[in-house]
DNA sequence: ACGGAAATAT
DNA sequence: GATATTTCCG
């Protein structure tokens, strides 16, 4: 890959240091190069070490398959007996033939699964090990090692690069010889995991087939794949499971990160582990370890910004932040142009996305790429975030939602609540407080994302990680909020799409909140998130359509609420709306490609096209990916309506940071802005008093202060009146 | 199953 | 070099 200096060095070294004799290199340096992994060869012999970290359980000795069947190919017929002596020494069964030709035709007559492993000379007349080493290349999938007698570089580095993986120089050293094994090993873990693609990454080998030949002697071919296959498969197998299967680098987009925080938030810190938190998040093809991973990760994150409120900047930081993954993943986004698109929609429609995108499916989890691609189409999906959307389609701004999920996860805050109980519960909850009060409240929800959200990204510092956003956020807007919502006919076809996943979604816990009611039985939760997220409120207004959740145990799930286009509803939580804004950005960017696709397909079809059968699991994440269209949307919907409605409740989110602007600027607000204005909110963050969050955490449950009901009218009331003072009221919610 | 921490992958 | 994720381990 890279130049042909570093290639120069690596076999340099390689050849300094012989090891690309391999033996014992555990996937070591020849395997690496061979994979055109030439750095960490390079690395790794550099630093004289011979593998690279610990060897791997797989690789154990114990492990060691006796039995494996090799075909050993040398036209010198003492090396071919001094190499069979070895190789059944170190209990291999060897299968030995004098030249190319011979042993191709003995594997492809035999079939390549009656060996292992092949074992070449370089030199040999008819047809060399190289021309053989193509070969096998192109049809079979075994691993070679090569023999030379001189370990000539351009030797060494043409078998390398011909797909060898490994190149033992003669005389063959019984330690190396004992283990080759693990390339056959490593080749099982390969094809396991790629089947298809890679299955080798040596293979690149191009040749020319040759015509096999005469043939020279053995053939035992036959063998035993049995005893190894016998005495080991069990190993192999476990060991395959083990190693074998990577497991796909799972990347924690934003709404998958809101969906987990929704899910916390809602059971609660000291409630939320990892099988609980799977369950809930209903996400398809999710596994527990990758929940406890992240939920390892959410606690260090949330017992950082306790320790440490400085963490949590305000806005400032929310240009700052760097790009994690999050950001790399998507895309990024664009900040979008404020506005418009919000304006745009105007109140009738307001469409909400699509449920989130991972809604349906779930996440998939595909080895990675999906951000990448996705990008595309997130931003389109994230029209729909943005603005949502009237009728027609989006805004402009389309892209604008890309955000990653920067913003997202920056943006969320604080720890919900926290009840707790564990140690680091208890801590967390008392810095959350503090946090969360520090913590900014992510700008406005509005479309803009990010950059309002940075502060909160801060905090997160990790990076993306976690914000904080409660999820509520999250789940508002994703989907739960607007999708729900029967009310729309938009909606409702998300719904109907949606629906399945949805439902189960929680919708956030605001949403829940908001409905009143019980939203969240555990009120406890969104302390934090309350602020920030649990604002969330919605409102129908009029029209009334509450969303409402049921839930079943924990969760909730929300309906939507309704939104006609008329009436809007707006249920949104405060929080959400800056969620929103991070979560629409965020979210496209995020989404995979399958979400992305998905959220397209939705977005044409106006319902999602996701299966069924993937609602559930899928429906919580996806929700969020689509709350945050969703959310826009609502939001929007509500401006028209209610206008100044609504930005408080933004403002609320953000609550508790900013409100302020919350009331002005309505819709402005929620368009433009999408970052600003509700950032602009800007000032609110600082709303929500410590005090009250301390408050809040510590009596968490029990006091609720009020019902969603009432906040709703208070709600009303104050966007009534233009005084509306977000403070005011401000959550409560939490519980 | 959990949670922490080491190992790896990006 | 810092992070993000996965694996391993008790």
């Amino acid at each position: 890959m890279r130049g042909g200096e570093d290639e120069d060095d690596l076999l340099s070294v390689i050849l300094t240091k012989r090891y690309v004799v391999g033996v014992g290199l555990w996937l070591g340096p020849c395997w690496w190069a061979s994979a055109g992994l030439l750095r960490p060869a390079l690395e790794v012999m550099a630093s004289g070490n011979r593998r690279h970290g610990k060897e791997p359980s797989v690789v154990a000795e114990e492990n060691f398959p006796d039995g494996l069947r090799v075909l050993a190919v040398d036209d010198d017929p003492v090396c071919l007996r001094v190499l069979a002596a070895v190789l059944r020494q170190c209990n291999y069964k060897p299968t030995i033939v004098t030249d190319g030709m011979t042993a191709l035709k003995m594997l492809r007559e035999e079939g390549e699964d009656q060996f292992d492993l092949v074992i070449t000379d370089v030199h040999m007349p008819n047809m060399d090990g190289f021309q053989l080493l193509e070969i096998i290349g192109l049809e079979m999938d075994l691993p070679v090692i090569m023999l030379s007698a001189n370990g000539e570089k351009a030797t060494v580095y043409k078998g390398i690069k011909h797909g060898a993986c490994d190149f033992i120089v003669k005389p063959v050293n019984i330690k190396e010889i004992r283990n080759i094994w693990q390339h056959v090993v490593r080749k099982n873990h390969v094809a396991v995991n790629y089947s298809s693609s890679h299955s080798d990454d040596a293979d690149q080998r191009v040749g020319q087939p040759v015509i096999a030949e005469g043939g020279t002697k053995s053939k035992k071919c036959s063998k035993k794949k049995r005893n190894y296959r016998d005495v080991s498969d069990e190993n192999r197998e476990s060991r395959s499971i083990r190693t074998t299967r990577k497991k796909p680098r799972l990347s924690w987009t934003g709404e998958l990160h809101n969906r987990f925080l929704e899910v916390v938030n809602r059971l609660g810190i000291d409630r939320a582990v990892p099988k609980a938190i799977l369950q809930m998040m209903n996400v398809h093809n999710l596994s527990r370890e990758s929940v406890a991973s992240h939920l390892q990760k959410y606690r260090l994150y949330l017992k950082r910004v306790i320790d440490d409120p400085t963490k949590r900047n305000p806005l400032g930081d929310l240009f700052q932040r760097r790009k994690t993954s999050y950001m790399d993943m998507g895309h990024q986004v664009v900040p979008l142009p404020p506005s418009s698109a919000l304006c745009s929609f105007g109140s009738q429609n307001l469409y909400v996305g699509p449920p989130s995108i991972l809604g349906p499916q779930g996440l998939s989890v595909h080895p990675m790429n999906w951000a990448t691609s996705i990008v595309g189409n997130a931003g389109r999906m994230p029209d729909a975030g943005s603005r949502h959307a009237s009728g027609p389609p989006v805004g402009p701004l389309e892209k604008t939602s890309d955000h990653p999920m920067q913003d997202a996860f920056p943006r969320m805050h604080g720890p919900a609540r926290i009840r707790s109980r564990k140690s680091y519960e208890s801590v967390l909850r008392g810095k959350l407080l503090e946090v969360s009060t520090n913590v900014v409240p992510s700008s406005h929800p509005g479309s803009s994302s990010f950059p309002a959200e940075m502060p909160n990204d801060e905090l997160l510092e990790p990076a993306n990680q976690f914000p904080v956003q409660p999820p509520e956020l999250i789940g508002h807007f994703s989907g739960p909020m607007g999708m729900a919502p029967s009310g729309d006919t938009q909606f409702q076809n998300h719904d109907g799409n949606y629906s399945n996943p949805w439902q189960n979604v929680a919708p956030s816990s605001s949403v829940f909140h908001m409905v009143g009611a019980p939203l969240i039985p555990s009120s406890q939760v969104n302390v934090n998130l309350p602020h920030i997220n649990q604002q969330l409120t919605i409102f129908a207004p009029s029209s009334g359509e509450m969303a409402m959740f049921q839930n079943e145990q924990q969760q909730i799930q929300m309906a939507g609420t309704n939104i006609n286009n008329t009436t809007s509803v707006g249920v949104y939580s405060e929080r959400m709306t800056p969620l929103f804004n991070m979560a629409s950005n965020t979210a496209p960017l995020e989404m995979t490609n399958d979400n992305f696709s998905l959220m397209k397909q939705m977005m044409v079809n106006g319902r999602s096209t996701s299966s069924p059968a993937r609602n559930q699991a899928s429906n919580p994440v996806a929700p969020s990916a689509q709350m945050v269209n969703g959310g826009g949307s609502i939001s929007s919907a509500f401006s028209s309506h209610l206008n100044n409605s609504f930005e408080p409740l933004t403002q609320m989110v953000n609550g508790g940071g900013s409100s302020s602007s919350a009331l002005s600027g309505h819709l402005d607000n929620f368009v433009g802005p999408q970052t600003q204005t509700l950032n602009g909110g800007e000032g609110a963050s600082g709303i929500l008093p410590e005090q009250d969050d301390t408050a809040e955490l510590e009596t968490p449950d029990d006091q609720p202060t009020y019902s969603t009901s009432d906040f709703l009218e208070d709600l009303f009331a104050s966007m009534a009146s233009e005084d509306f003072n977000p403070d005011a009221i401000l959550f409560d919610e939490e519980y």
